[in-house]
DNA sequence: CGTGGCCTTGACAGGAGTCAAGTATGGTGG
DNA sequence: CCACCATACTTGACTCCTGTCAAGGCCACG
């Protein structure tokens, strides 16, 4: 099939899907975005009338406090919905950017809905990923009140890994992995300097590599261990 | 009108019902109970089968690293649904657990759904309160990764204080706050030593008074400001 | 009146921030 | 093809915020 909706085939990912819903989501009209890197897509405050869909590379959602400071609150990767909040609230509240070069498909709310008001099925699985969301912010609260730096880094290093496998994007322990230590300390809440030296020993312990944008965990049981990392509350589905 | 439902008194809070859907909460079966503090309604891993609506009191949401240290990821006080996500997500990844002593109802999911079904409106009204904890979510990631102590600390206090604003809880500037030192340590990421020395240093600067679970803000545009607090996040809606 | 929970205080150590400088790396234009 | 520049990464020195340890005080309650 040439050049398949890519809302049809994230949906497909999860679900077989009955005729009508096919049909419906081949029929919701998308219009692709290419961002450049760092360019925003949403801006706290931003009112809003469609959602995303990331179709390629990574953004990330961001919020700045009244020092300047700007801390990354989620990551999104490619089949992520960054702001499906924008269906229910009004005003965005954080950003939401392009960490490197990337692609989205921004789908108008009006078609959503009726996309989620004639199809239960297709609205419970977009509430679920909300929620996933909302879990694994739960979870980032915990690593940023009480896990020690190297432990913080190597629990996210663990997530951005687990998740690009169960996205498809892994090739065995390796994947893209754009953010720059800049971006980690953003992330994970820790000066510039204090990265570099967590990654290092990270490497250190011969746990991974990273370099030019890529991620390779050499040794996930002690990337896990170190990074206190279980994986429950990313709620994947096996199927 | 004698002891209304009180899921149809909270619903009633934000918007005026039709009758249709009055009629239908105030069939929905509640199981009220009774939680002494610190009794746990839900544990991480617990496969629920209904959700929980706050009639008073105060509950966290929390979860413990592999170090036994807790972190509390969220608050809940009357009115709010703590655990709406259990109605997609099949097992809980957080403890719910009361601060003080609490009252609680325990709505069926069969039930919650049903409504769902049946009246979009309400839905949309109980996915928005999904909405907003997951923004408050992201709040606090970005108080508990950037902000210092003193500021982190203040911006809590802000929170609370309006949340119960908000909920009729308050009396000017002062109202209930069960949450004790080694309770606010665990939501502020800070040890309960510095917790009790940023206490001192908000009340030296009389922008607070906080004793025998009484939160009284003194100063409230100077709170704002030492806690860097806007509250967007909030999505308040006026009326 | 004793006991436990909660709050307070002091001393000390160390993790992590800041400042400052220097080293790759990669893209661009002459 | 190479010089140049911007971006990203690395390293060292120093400071200080915040955690830990330890002890003691204050209440409420049985």
């Amino acid at each position: 099939m040439l050049s398949a909706n890519p809302l049809l085939t994230q949906f497909q990912k999860t679900r077989s899907l009955s005729q009508a819903e096919t049909a419906a989501l081949s029929k919701v009209p998308l219009r692709r975005v290419a961002l450049r890197p760092e360019e925003p897509m949403v801006r706290a405050g931003d009112h809003t009338t469609s959602c995303i869909l990331v179709l390629d590379g990574m953004l990330a959602t961001s919020k700045v406090d009244g020092a300047g400071r700007r801390q990354i609150t989620a990551i999104h990767i490619a089949g992520d919905f960054p702001d499906l909040m924008s269906l229910h609230l009004d005003l965005a509240d954080s950003d939401i950017r392009a960490v490197a070069k990337a692609e989205v498909a921004s789908i108008n709310h009006d078609h959503l809905r009726r996309l989620a008001l004639d199809h239960p099925n297709l609205a419970a699985k977009l509430w679920r990923t909300v929620l996933v969301d909302a879990a694994i912010s739960r979870e980032w609260v915990l690593n940023l009140g009480q896990r020690e730096s190297m432990t913080r880094m190597a629990h996210v290093l663990c997530e951005i890994l687990l998740r690009m496998q169960v996205a498809g994007l892994a090739n065995g322990n390796t994947c893209r992995m754009p953010l720059t230590q800049v971006n980690l300390s953003e992330v994970t809440g820790m000066s510039l300097v204090h990265v570099n030296r967590v990654l290092q020993q990270l490497r250190r312990k011969d746990l991974i590599t990273l370099a030019k944008g890529q991620l390779d965990v050499l040794n996930w049981a002690g990337l896990v261990k170190v990074g206190d990392f279980s994986a429950e509350y990313l709620h994947i589905v096996k199927h």
